[in-house]
DNA sequence: ATATGTGAAAACATTCACAGCT
DNA sequence: AGCTGTGAATGTTTTCACATAT
């Protein structure tokens, strides 16, 4: 157990070991080591050790981590044990796609409101959820009490809404619009690029190496 | 010009480097140098002619980057300068989101075709792309001359859809199922995990130092 | 016997700082 | 004078290997 500062490489991998954790529960199996997590998604056990080491020692020696505790401690350390509201800002295809799945996804992460700037759109329902104007933003956010943020927007747009939503005091924003974000000190901004990850599909193609027998 | 192995990371700044050059490019800019293009992302200015060294001396010392020249290079390192064919692999919200966001994208990808299990869905459009079923993705992959695919079902069927995939000689695969999956040798495969981007999120707001002013 | 927790080593990535070219 | 290309230095992440606990 130590204090560092927990890198996003570990707490990413954190979730993946709680979903796995979540199976085997189901699966009525009742402890886990190391080496057994670590086949399960071709990852090194050590690297599973040390993760779970910077929280604290939740194994033990000779037996492994016992899977309802380790379960509790993970949904604890990534604060899932209490209900986030979600806003996606745009309603546009893929805002309305990820409202549907964040919906459809059981999980503490409840899609509260929606946001767009089109008239047409503003007061319609996805699936059960409201859109509102994007002007109303910080009012609404208020009411929703909206802790978590999805910017969905053109990419145009997308420096517009950011400030729109920082300035609400939302502290926790995810981007999917293909433009590098700058956010202010104390807000975290987690930005998914769908284009650039086909792009290093591509990448891959044109390399020399894997020719043999591609398609092309 | 080294020929070292080129990381992930390196391609994905170079596809935000592309971005860049072609908006520049678009600007009338005739050249552009590292400081300038690190100052636009935040991002130091030797990663920027390091990443581009890796593939050759494309600088011209007390000059910096011809943008246009640039642009060409990036391109054709990222395997943008022919056309690949797209499938994505279930019609649910998801998979048809992306099927719009990615035919919306101007870009050197194609959607081809779509494909699902449910009789429903099968035969249906989505834009102008068909649905076809699963059972036939090699013939049609072959007839469409798909290149990559896109993973786009519930989780619980993603192995079986990657087997499918790779059987019919697929060398790139994007995974949106949240579940680790496992390509063979020689096949690229990247994952994006919706659900996991969000935990980070949650992850950030549990904890103690930015609570000042957080909202609950 | 078995599996954790962790220093030490190795691998990998970023940044510095400057020689060298235009 | 100005900016690239790159070795060297620094920082970060992963893996090894083993003492330590049950």
């Amino acid at each position: 157990m130590k204090s560092e500062k927990i890198s996003e490489l570990t707490t990413s991998r954190l979730s993946v070991y709680l979903r796995c954790l979540n199976q085997l529960a189901a699966d009525g199996e009742r402890t886990v080591s190391s080496e057994g997590l670590a086949k399960k998604f071709h990852l090194n056990s050590a690297q599973i050790r040390k993760d779970l080491a910077y929280f604290g020692e939740f194994g033990v020696r000779g037996v492994g981590y016992y899977v309802d505790e380790l379960r509790d401690h993970l949904t604890k350390i990534l604060g899932l044990d209490r209900p986030h509201n979600l806003t996606i800002v745009g309603a546009g295809r893929l805002g309305t796609a990820l409202a549907d799945y964040y919906r459809a996804a059981q999980s503490n992460f409840a899609v509260a409101a929606m946001f767009d700037a089109d008239p047409a759109k503003i007061g319609t329902l996805v699936g059960k959820v409201e859109v509102f104007d994007i002007k109303n933003f910080p009012e609404i956010a208020e009411r929703y009490n909206i802790d978590v943020a999805v910017i969905a927007v053109p990419a145009e747009f997308a420096p517009a809404v950011l400030q729109q939503i920082t300035v609400s005091g939302i502290k926790a924003i995810m981007n999917f619009a293909p433009v590098p974000l700058k956010a202010p000190e104390n807000v975290k901004l987690k930005t998914v690029d769908l284009t650039i990850s086909l792009e290093g599909l591509a990448y891959f193609l044109a390399q020399p190496s894997p020719q043999n027998g591609q398609r092309r």
